[in-house]
DNA sequence: TTGTAGGCGTTATCAT
DNA sequence: ATGATAACGCCTACAA
């Protein structure tokens, strides 16, 4: 508790002798002030010790200088990294990011969104395209521009920052199909709310069924975002449905997972099971051989939503839709099919 | 933008026919109303689709209802657990997370503090102890509690949750003696403006003296947290100051790079190099063979910080200082001291 | 250039 | 239980 009450600006304005509007404007539009008089206010901000009150500005001028952010676990690789990027770029201009996140649960989104919009923040930033009707409908209302991130609006409704997942997906897969396997497994995201693991699946699909190929459901599995649960996916693929020689991990920890499973049960990578991720976290590219992978800009699609956010924020207009590149990183998990039998031999 | 200004209170109060005073009563402090005019309010809400006023709210009762947070980089794995905690405990009792983040720099964190501070968080969180000196007087004068998290401070003058990175590190060194190693390298956390490296480096000779053993200086380097730097720091080493049969990290990236290195070079771990980190990541388990290393309980100190701001901005008591258990996971990759010369061989 | 005064949307005090 | 009304701390026409 302080002692003494913190000093207001009309301390400040009595102390630099000036009234408090001159006070005010000296702080916050100081071509506005003489330089003389913007001066002694200055010394008694220092001399006091004066804090601006944000809580006050903001209700003067309707405006936070916050963004909200509501993201799906913080702690995955590459949210972790997009809100490092955005924070950064938001400080630079003088805005503070408001963070909240969530386990994929769609009510503690919105519940989210809400707290953040209630709280003033001047823009909202999202992730993808999967939300509950009123979490849009709360931003739409209250006005807030907001951007959707990671995914692509094909609709245009919404201003966004991402990538077609799908587009990206099929690249991997026709990656495969081109060194000539045919028999390929998914280990999925969990799809249920979650657009960008749905949209990655059906670009394995499509991949394959452009070249009159089918993906059996046995040959897909689903699974939490992580290395552990990969491993384990890949242990029940093996067991349900053996006889494949490329797996796609829905990202890079599951498809690293994929591969340390191989190893471990002395299946060679690539030589008899190719492997495959997405996200490009990493520790991709340092392990060995390295992991295939389409390459996300995660860090880069965080920067890009702050900037876009502030600038629509200073009046300027930004188109609709802004794709990031997705390009495909042939490392070592890939080879040609082999020959032979497929595992197990 | 709203082709409608959004409703204010007073709009409720009108269309429910109660006067401001009740209807901000309904909401805030709803058992002092009569059920039956509550109802009313409620109903006015749900019509006009009201939200409160964060901001006005906030100045009226000088409560933001908000908590800040200063990291060092979020996209680090172990803060990046800890962020998601916190937001997740504060979500959970009406509180948003504001979050800064930068690169190690105490400047930027002054920076990020004095936002915070200036945006009315009711309380604040920070990481360790190396800060400015106006970082703290500045938490000091507004009168907001904080948290100092990861680090334990030893005067007893702030309240802190986290651990002894010394002790820990203590723990790793006298392990790796225990196994018969004499000849220990370091690759060290970037030291400056950390005190948790510095305090895990200090361990590591503090151990060895103990032992009567020294550190020479060539045997440390220090490098930015990261599997590839770790990686090259591992070179380095090699060629600078070779015949060492364990290598310490500052963290488990670290760690694991130095252990792809090693791999890669065809040196046998643990047969003739064993390799420790810090903090016990998700991979670390999973790498064949597991990484030793210290496991931090880095969400659950992110957790923890929230539940004591929480608990100190209701008035209750909180300990100063609370310490988290480290304990050494000893796993695959250390292991007996190489009986003959280390390599090369 | 500087000062005066009203307003931003709630909460909280004090009556009734 | 409900209603007036003064804060809360700053910004910003408008006036001087």
């Amino acid at each position: 508790m302080p002692r003494t009450p913190s000093p207001r600006l009309v301390d400040v304005a009595r102390a630099a002798g000036v009234s408090l509007a001159t006070a005010s404007r000296a702080l916050s539009e100081p071509d506005m002030v003489r330089e003389n008089t913007r001066g002694r206010v200055q010394e008694a901000v220092a001399m006091l010790g004066y804090v601006p009150h944000g809580t006050a500005r903001a209700l003067a001028t309707r405006r936070t200088r916050t963004i909200g952010a509501v993201f799906p676990p913080v702690d995955n690789p590459i949210f972790a990294g997009a809100t490092h990027a955005l924070a950064q770029e938001l400080a630079a201009a003088g805005y503070t990011l408001l963070l909240a996140s969530h386990d994929y649960d769609l009510d503690a989104e919105l519940a989210a969104t809400r707290a953040l919009v209630e709280r003033g923040a001047d823009g909202m930033v999202l992730v993808g395209l999967d939300h509950r009707p009123e979490t849009l409908a709360v931003l739409e209302r209250s006005g807030v521009p907001y951007e959707i991130t990671w995914s692509l609006d094909g609709a245009g409704n919404h201003h966004c920052v991402g990538l077609s997942h799908r587009g990206a997906s099929i690249k991997v897969a026709q990656h495969l199909l081109d060194l000539g396997h045919r028999e390929i497994a998914v280990i999925a995201g969990i799809t249920n709310n979650n657009d960008r693991a749905r949209e990655r699946l059906s670009g394995v699909r499509d991949a394959l069924a452009s070249r009159g190929l089918k993906l059996p459901a046995k040959r897909v599995i689903e699974a939490p975002f992580s290395v552990a649960r990969g491993r384990e996916a890949f242990v029940k693929l093996l067991e349900r449905a053996p006889g494949f020689t490329a797996v796609i991990g829905g990202n890079d920890p599951l498809a690293i997972g994929a591969l340390l499973e191989a190893r471990a049960r002395g299946i060679d990578v690539p030589g008899e099971m190719s492997v495959a991720g997405f996200d490009d976290i990493e520790l991709a590219g340092e392990l060995p051989p390295g992991l295939t992978t389409i390459r996300v800009p995660s860090a880069e699609i965080g920067r890009e939503a702050g900037r876009r956010l502030l600038a629509r924020l200073e009046g300027k207009t930004v188109p609709r839709v802004r794709e990031m590149p997705a390009p495909l990183i042939a490392r070592g998990t890939t080879g040609p099919a082999p020959k032979g039998k497929a595992w197990p031999r």
